[in-house]
DNA sequence: AATGTTTTTATGTGCATACATAATAATTTG
DNA sequence: CAAATTATTATGTATGCACATAAAAACATT
């Protein structure tokens, strides 16, 4: 065994992958520790610990002090999506983007959207509905509910040419918050206003996001048929 | 100003973020550089590097050498997703899991899939289709094809009681993949095999695994309508 | 044998220092 | 004045060392 020279983390990252890769390393395996790879590898343990602790981040060590590193059994794929702001996403696509408010009001919600979050059941919350378009057609409809308990700047705002999600990003921080995707059937109204058959599947996501302990905003977006959200492994 | 000492980097991080959140660092704003934070923290630049290149890789900030550090201007949500394996799945959500294979041939793939497997249009590829259960009930049908090329043990497994993703994880390594969701109409067929009403919205998975240049294997996964992927921010 | 205590060990982190690198700013040159 | 060259600067990373911490393993005690 020459000792072979791995300078860079990268390098000792490349050379783990490899032999996780050819099965030297098989998945469950417990792989040497970081002292024993810093002489094998000729670097210091710092550099081998950086490399193993971003192969760990990304999901394909797993390691626990005392016990040792080992090859992932299930490499968990983490896909890192990036849910970009829509108007870069259709942008990016090569298409003009375009906003159109369709409604705005502030009322009671629904109880559901009150228990989700978490709001006095009679407390109003501003109610706000629009449409965003690619090259003029259709391409998302948002339906939007802000706590202007939190927000209250947005009960001055009348969204007419800001799209909501944008004006929140500038004027509302948030600490956390949730986000699920799901595929629903279009209602008669969704289904008009996106200019698609009824019943058609569309790609939904649903995001809650929190300032502390308060609810900003709650927001599905519904898009037309054909959307999809892609990323790498 | 009073020199208080953030001794980890975790501390560090949580004060920046917090400095973010209360809009002292706005959105877009230029944040001092690495030396004058260590010194204000009272810390060695590699700790405030480190809270920092964390805060970068989850898209709080923006940072490029020279340029120095900004707070990210369109904080680009990243939701990173665990794609689980089905049956962990199922039985985390306290489900017993079903497997049931619905077909296993060979055959020469439609057009489409040997272009995007890039393989040759006549070569043959392993195709397997199979039902997920949990409790007994449908939850997802798998569509995959294998490139026996790539993997050529497939083909002496007959995926009656092994589900092929599971067999795969263990014999077939991948470099990479991509990883695509959308939303779509069941077929009359996959409305059947899940027992729900025709023209159900079914979320869907697409998956292409790679090892190096070669395809390993392509799948595409229906799940019964009410499935949410969901994640935190 | 079951329980509690101590030792051991691998990872996790902090620090000071040095140098690498990318990108901007300043300067020189044609 | 434009183009090429040379500083300058902030981040990026490697290193050696020290100590912290979690967890397993060994040991002692009841």
């Amino acid at each position: 065994m020459n000792t072979l020279s791995f300078r860079n983390w990268q390098s000792v990252q490349d050379e783990v992958r490899r032999r996780i890769h050819s099965r030297e390393w098989a998945p469950g395996d417990l792989i040497p520790n970081e002292a024993n790879l810093a002489i094998e590898f000729g670097c210091a343990r710092s550099t081998v610990n950086r490399a193993l602790r971003s192969l760990a981040e990304s999901g394909l060590l797993d390691r626990r002090r005392k016990a040792g590193t080992r090859v992932a059994a299930q490499p968990v794929a983490k896909a890192t999506l990036n849910i970009a702001v829509i108007r870069h996403e259709v942008e990016q696509h090569g298409g003009e983007y375009g906003y159109q408010l369709i409604e705005r009001k502030s009322i009671v919600p629904p109880i559901g959207v009150s228990g989700a979050m978490k709001t006095k059941a009679k407390d109003k919350l501003l109610h706000v509905r629009a449409l965003h378009l690619a090259d003029g057609a259709a391409y998302a409809i948002e339906d939007r509910w802000i706590n202007t308990g939190v927000v209250p700047d947005a009960s001055a705002e009348a969204f007419q040419s800001v799209n909501a999600n944008e004006w929140l990003m500038k004027h509302a921080p948030y600490t956390h918050g949730d986000i699920a995707f799901s595929a629903v059937q279009a209602s008669a109204e969704d289904a008009e206003i996106l200019a698609v058959p009824q019943q058609s599947a569309l790609f939904a996501i649903d995001r809650l996001t929190w300032d502390s302990a308060e609810s900003v905003t709650k927001v599905r977006l519904l898009f037309t048929p054909g959307y999809q959200l892609r990323t790498v492994l």
